[in-house]
DNA sequence: ATACTTACATACGTGAATGTTTGTAAATGC
DNA sequence: GCATTTACAAACATTCACGTATGTAAGTAT
């Protein structure tokens, strides 16, 4: 095979990431060759050596694609400028589940990550990650949720810390939930799914001794 | 080796048991061998093929030692004789944090599970069982809220399935954030979250249409 | 007491995946 | 236009876990 051109290399780059996603799907990660990656991607295993170090690389590399396109909206959401901080986070919310429905890619990759994947060994450092990356998600929800009680959203004596964990914990379980049986429409039933979230919050065993 | 006596049998093989459960959850299921379970049971490969057929053979064999003691109080929730099902629900889901939060074999089991675990290939038909049992966990939380309905404990225009879900991914959610992060007391912040989700059943979003 | 079976240990063969190395033709730099 | 580097393909060596086959000493039935 011929050397080929740079934006031809960064094809074949993405072709071979295309092709782990699918392959790790199916496979589960440590299950997976290499060689199945190659084969599913019309590439030798030299082109994937190529591109990434090992296999855990090209894991990783797979997963820094999903860099979420919901910042702006968290963003705001934390911002202590914003009006509407709970009306922002709803909306944030509902999107999470709504890209997690119709989005493909997303699915599978969260799919990936919760059932077709290992936290150990040589991924014990992605677990660390996620470790810091949940409790950065606890501490801005908890941020946007003194937001909202700034504003006179939310009750005054409202223990944000642990409202914080409550709905983190509510997301991550309809996520997973669903991931494992999608027995009704998400895209549906996700505002009532959040607007039921937001009452939660009222609840009295969530305010500050 | 000498020939065992049965019940010396019997304890190898409980010991084969906790090996790999404890090999399992240092090294996921996949990356684990049955050397290094052999090896931390003390005994040698042959006697864990002598005991169960293979490595997913011997998974789930561990898998069923988990056999929840919480079935009665779950049977109780669900009776319509009980006056007081959501009382006994509330009970039940504290003692199921209470219960993960301080049985290591427990704990060890979950985050296998959760965390440890790649449901793919030979793990397929577990990911399956897994499926079929967050569909009957649904129905049975479903009817236990129907029975708290009837008993007046609940609104009478509750949605009792998606109430059910939404309570079902709340656990799940809990669970699953607190054996990733760790970083408060489950036992001791139990009841307040489970008073958070009783609340979360009063939600305006979650009456029929 | 003897024959047979159990409960393992040990040794062997096999396949698969990994990382590396070498080869190569074309693209790119000067 | 030539040397060099790039973007792979193909072949190789190594490791490693699995399943199986065989060995064996003690328990168990008769």
């Amino acid at each position: 095979m011929a050397r080929r051109t740079k934006e031809e290399a960064q094809a074949t780059r993405v072709q071979i990431l295309d092709a782990a996603e699918r392959v790790f799907h199916a496979q589960g990660v440590s299950r997976a060759s290499l060689a199945e990656v190659a084969k599913e991607a019309g590439v030798s295993r030299g082109a994937i050596y190529w591109h990434f170090e090992n296999k855990i690389d090209l894991f990783q590399a797979m997963l820094e694609r999903l860099r979420l396109p919901l910042e702006e909206l968290a963003r705001a959401t934390e911002s202590e400028d914003e009006p509407d901080p709970l009306g922002c986070m709803r909306e944030l919310l509902i999107k999470a589940l709504t890209r997690l429905a119709e989005d493909e890619q997303t699915r599978r990759a969260h799919d990936i990550l919760r059932y077709k994947c290992e936290y150990t060994g040589e991924l014990v450092d992605l677990r660390e990650r996620l470790q810091a990356l949940s409790i950065e998600c606890d501490q801005r929800i908890a941020k946007a949720l003194s937001n909202a009680v700034n504003k006179g959203q939310l009750p005054e004596d409202l223990d944000c810390e642990r409202a914080a964990v409550c709905l983190h914990a509510y997301m991550e379980g309809i996520e997973a939930n669903w991931l494992l049986v999608p027995n009704f429409d998400l895209v549906v039933q996700a505002p009532a799914l959040i607007d039921t979230l937001m009452h939660m919050l009222l609840s009295p065993a969530l305010r500050r001794s």
